[in-house]
Parts: C-alpha cells; structure tokens; sequence
DNA sequence: TAGCGTCCCGAAAAGCGTTTCGGTCACTTT
DNA sequence: AAAGTGACCGAAACGCTTTTCGGGACGCTA
C-alpha cells in the first residue's frame, strides 16, 4: 500500500538541518529570522529549506504555541443566498489575519450540528462562527463552550452571547424613508411568510417611518410566501387603493410585482414606485425598470462577525447582540 | 493577558488519567476501545472522560498517524452559483468520511492561490480539490506537490491530472434530443459569452444531435452574455424565420426568451418550446410558464471529485478527466 | 504448601515536528 | 586572566498512540 502516491514523505525541520550541517535548533531559527544565528548559516539553512521546498508543519507549531490559527464555520445551509455572502466576508477577514476556515454544513439538522462541533474543537478550532438560515434567534450552540462563538444572522437566545444580526427594522424604515424623499406618500406594503422575522421587523419599521412623518401605510401588509408568484398575484389587492409606491418584502416579491404592473400598464416609476429588499444582483439584474433594493451588508456582517471574534480571542469583546446597518441602492423603479 | 476567556484550558488525556486514577497509556486504551484494559477500568475511565467533557486532540493524533483528516476546498469564487452547489457535494462526501473541509477562497487571484495553497500544506492537509470558475482548462497549481488534487468544474490543462467536469457536449445533445422527442423539427439556438467553452461545447453537441436526425439549426447560434436581457433583445432575430423552439444557453437567456415571446404573445409551449441550462432554482422559479432545464448536476461534480480524491489518497485514482452526465428537468415550457 | 510458568493489566517510554530554554565553547574585550 | 559576547547544540515540552516491559495473580506440579 503506497499511501504516498504523489512525492513521498513530507520533509521535515529535521531533514533540512542535516542536509544544512546544523542543529534543528539553529535551523528552526534560521528560518524563523531570529537573531543568534550567523548570516552565512542562515543562508546555508535557508538554501537547503529551498530546495527541499520545505513547509513547517503548523501542526507541530500549533501544539506548542495552544493555538491553532483555524476558525470554524457551522452553516445550517450553504444553498442560501444569505448564507454565502456572511461566508465570504467572514472569510475575507479571516484572510487577513492569517486564519483558515474550517467549513461545516448542518443542512439544518441539530444532530448534525452537534457532531460538526465536537469534530471542530477536536481539531482544537480558535473559535466558532455560527451561521443561521432565518433572522429568528436560535439556541446557543452549548454551555461552557472552550472557544469562543459569534452567532451571526440569527442571534443566540442568550443575549449575553455575541451576535452580529441584520437590522430589518432600519431597513423598513429606510425603504419608506427614501421612498418619502422621493416624494410618494401612498405607500403599500407586501411582504413575504408572516412567521419570518425578518418580514414582520421590516413591516414594523416601515411603519415606524410613516407614523413619524404622520402618514399610515395603505391597506395592510399583505403577509404571503417569498416569491414572485406572491408578488405577481398580490398586485391585484394593491391597487385596489389609490398608491404610488409598493414596499417588497423581498427582492423576489418585487420582480413579480413589477411583473405585474408592467402586464397591467402600470408605468414604473411613473405611476407606482417599487423597492425590494436584500439587493439580491441575479435577481435585479433581470428586472425592468431596474430595481430599487435595501442592501442588507451581508458581506460586512460576515467581517464583524469575524473581528468581533479575534476581539474575543484576546478577551476583550462584551458580548452582546449588534446590528448591521442596511443601505438603500437607488435604482430606476424608484424613480431615481 | 487572559487568552482562555471562556472556559480555561482544553481538557487532556493526561487529566482524565489522573482522576481515574490510570496511566495516560491505559487511559487511551480504555478509550479507543482497545482489548487490555480491564472492564471496571474503562468504565472509571469513560465516566471521568464524559464528565470533563474531554475531547481528543485531532493534531496531535494527526502528528501520529501521517495524516489530519482534512482537506483543502481551493475555489475561485464564492459568489459564483456553479461553485457552491459543487462545495455542498464536496462537504458531504467528506462529511460522511469523517473529513474536515479547509475552504479558502482565491477570488480569481493567482497569487492568492498560491498563498493559499501554501497555507493549506502547512496545514498538512490530506489532499485538495480545486474547483475552477469557467469550464475552460487551467494551469494545475504546481509541480510535484505532496498530496493529490482533484480539479473541478476546470479541468487541468495537463491531461494526466485527476479532473471531474461538466459534459457541456452532452448536455446540448440532450436539449435537443428532449426537443425531438416532443415533437420539435425547427431548433434555434441563443447562447452565451462565445468564449466560454460551456457555450461553444453545448452548441457543438446540439448540433451534433440534430445532424443525427438529418435536421440543421434554424438560423446560427446567436451568441452574446449570459443574461436576459440578451435573451430578450434576441427573440426578435430568433423568431424572423419558422421556429418550434429555442434552445438557450442558460437559464437566465431562457427567461428573457420567455419573457419577451410572452410580450410578442408568442405562447409557450404551443407555438414555441423553450430549454434552458443549469436548472438554477431561484431563475427557474419565476418563470412562466415554468422552465425545462438541462441539470449539469453540479453536487454530483462535488461528490464525485470528493469519491476521487480519496481514492487517490489510497493511491488508487488513474488520474485523467471524468464528465459528469448532466439531465433534462422537464416543466412546461417544452409541453410536458 | 512451596516453586514454577503463564497470563494479563496497566505503567513507562518512545516518537511525531516544532519552538524555546539553558548550556557549552571559542573568541574578544578590559 | 576574568568577564563578556556570539554562535551553536541538546533537551524539554506540547498531547496523543503504540510498543515494550514489569509485576501480580493464578494454576499447575512436586
């Protein structure tokens, strides 16, 4: 059995001192740019890890130094289109900082939650990102974890546990308050499935924005599913009313109303202005007029996750939930 | 400094030995199941291992055995729709073979890549998996490397190395032949970018399909992007002679296709059949009517560069390139 | 019952690859 | 000549598995 099918053994510190005539001692700190060593060795030792194209075993380091530089991530799905972007910020920090990502995916299963953890701290991770697939808090991954955890996209349940969470109630209150600037005033609201926080936290703020300003939404939010036939087959109720701007619970919802609308010959953003939620690129990128959409900053919940986890690595990170503030990318359907 | 902020130091097996009252070896033995160790001690043992919740320490048995149990995830973007399904595939053949997944991502950067990959051998992963952004063939990461590869998605350029890929070719003949079997003589073809070879490889196994049959495309393959609104912009030159259906080169083409025969009131599938490739779900979603697409069965890419890379840890892999089989998804846009 | 061989439980030690600490030795400075 | 400096080496340590080995219990014979 040839386990060593492509290029043997791996070379060692050992391998490149013997080959350089020194101690391993004086190789590792030949190698490692430390001092008490003489140029002229140093360049020997150097040459010889070279042409061995020798690489430290961050194993061995990492047994000695406690830790490993290697972070886990527990996705409940990698389908998601939430999930990923967290995962690329989250992993574009780490980059930086010269940590590696240990990947694992729950597909949602509790069971398969817990066995990813214990296989991640027995590979002795630094730390842990927990990644949600809804905005509704979940439980904490354990009691008296020996890392560190961040939740982010759904917060723990324990307020005390760091979370990194987007604002949904800012956003609703930022679509409604740029739709004003731009001035609409009648202003309907669709969203996705009621149970979701996300769409019913989205409906709060944009409440909250119309009240301030003196103004109620036209007719109620119309709770349904996450997709364009929802949106398609809602416009019909909209417009029962007089409106001139249509709030979407999702960039999806927004595509089938505006579907609709165009059907119907409703003019956008002439007669009706429409934004969305979550700036999803595939799915704008197919709509016309092109559509306006709250960007939740995945990507950057993903790099506060992952600074807010080097700050408790070195202790000094209160805990707590923090949220991520959305922002408005203005479009045509808004009349931009 | 206090670095172990939550919950002290990792619990070793030195611990659980002293409170049972045993040698490490023993301990160990108790552990792992092993014969020589008395029934009443390993049950002493267990308890105090459960009750310190000790976790082995995966590097250091790693430094034993040769080997970590991890595997290097090389892949050029996250963002990408093709790269994610073939990750989910990858991580869940690894999963269940008890490996672990280091994803680092190279965002199309060489020089990253390299970095990481330099990374990923000090880590001592077992072996890596690649995958590209196009389907055209890359360089392979480098020479003589000390664990095995396996590309995907992109094959290597060199033929010798371990590649799994998508069978473009296969995937337009079989668009094709769906078409035939319901009935369609008068094919047209929109596609995509024309130097992507996802675009040219289908058309050439569209045509090699209708050649079979003694039929020629309608009109030439309209390259352009991969978007709707390319699809959309081409129905016009598409429809200028008789046709019985479109053949388009991705999904997103597909639904501009539809939704401009929807427009021109162009039904479909009574006057026209509509195909489309990647049976991308959120696309297919909206679609109306609904969309038959060709599945390039990307998790499949996944699970399968995963099943090789562990055989050629067992240094039984041949090496070479593997395709995929890709399938037909029918709905109602080709009138199933 | 003493003496001998056998068997098995469990302890001790080696080894994985690296860093670091404490020496050693030769050479220079005062 | 004593002290200081610089370059290097040996060994310990990290946490675990595995191999080797010691010693106690047991069974058999005389």
């Amino acid at each position: 059995m040839s386990t060593d099918a492509p290029g043997r053994r791996q070379v060692t510190l050992r391998d490149v001192a013997q080959l350089a005539g020194v101690s391993v001692a004086t190789a590792s700190k030949a190698i490692n740019g430390k001092a008490e060593v003489s140029p002229d060795t140093r360049r020997r030792v150097l040459d010889v890890a070279e042409r061995l194209s020798f690489t430290p075993n961050a194993l061995a380091r990492a047994m000695l130094e406690g830790h490993t530089g290697t972070v886990g991530l527990l996705t409940h799905d990698l389908e998601g289109r939430f999930s990923l972007p967290i995962l690329m910020g989250a992993e574009d920090a780490f980059g930086a900082g010269r940590s590696s990502v240990l990947l694992c995916d729950s597909r949602g299963d509790a069971i398969r939650e817990q066995h990813h953890l214990s296989t991640l701290l027995g590979r002795r991770v630094d730390g842990l990102i927990v990644v949600g697939s809804q905005t509704d808090a979940r439980p904490p991954l354990g009691r008296d974890l020996p890392v560190p955890v961040v939740y982010t996209y759904a917060p723990s349940t324990d307020p005390a546990d760091a979370s990194v969470v987007p604002d949904n109630v800012t956003a609703g209150r930022i679509a409604v308050e740029h739709l004003l600037a731009t001035g609409r005033r009648r202003i309907a609201h669709v969203s996705g499935d009621i149970t979701y926080a996300a769409a019913t936290d989205r409906a709060a703020g944009a409440d909250a924005a119309l009240a301030e300003h003196g103004l109620e939404r036209v007719g109620p939010v119309r709770y349904g599913s996450w997709s364009e036939a929802w949106g398609r087959s809602s416009v019909a109720a909209l417009l029962e009313q007089d409106v001139d701007a249509i709030v979407c619970g999702s960039d999806q919802i927004a595509r089938g109303v505006l579907d609709a609308l165009h059907d119907r010959g409703v003019r956008v953003p002439d007669d009706v202005a429409v934004i969305g939620f979550d700036n999803w690129e595939p799915m704008i990128a197919g709509c016309r007029p092109a559509l306006t959409s709250i960007d939740m900053n995945f990507q950057m919940m993903g790099r506060r996750a992952a600074e807010r986890l080097f700050a408790s690595l070195e202790g000094r990170d209160p805990g707590g939930v923090e949220t991520v503030t959305p922002r408005v990318i203005v479009r045509e359907s808004t009349g931009g």
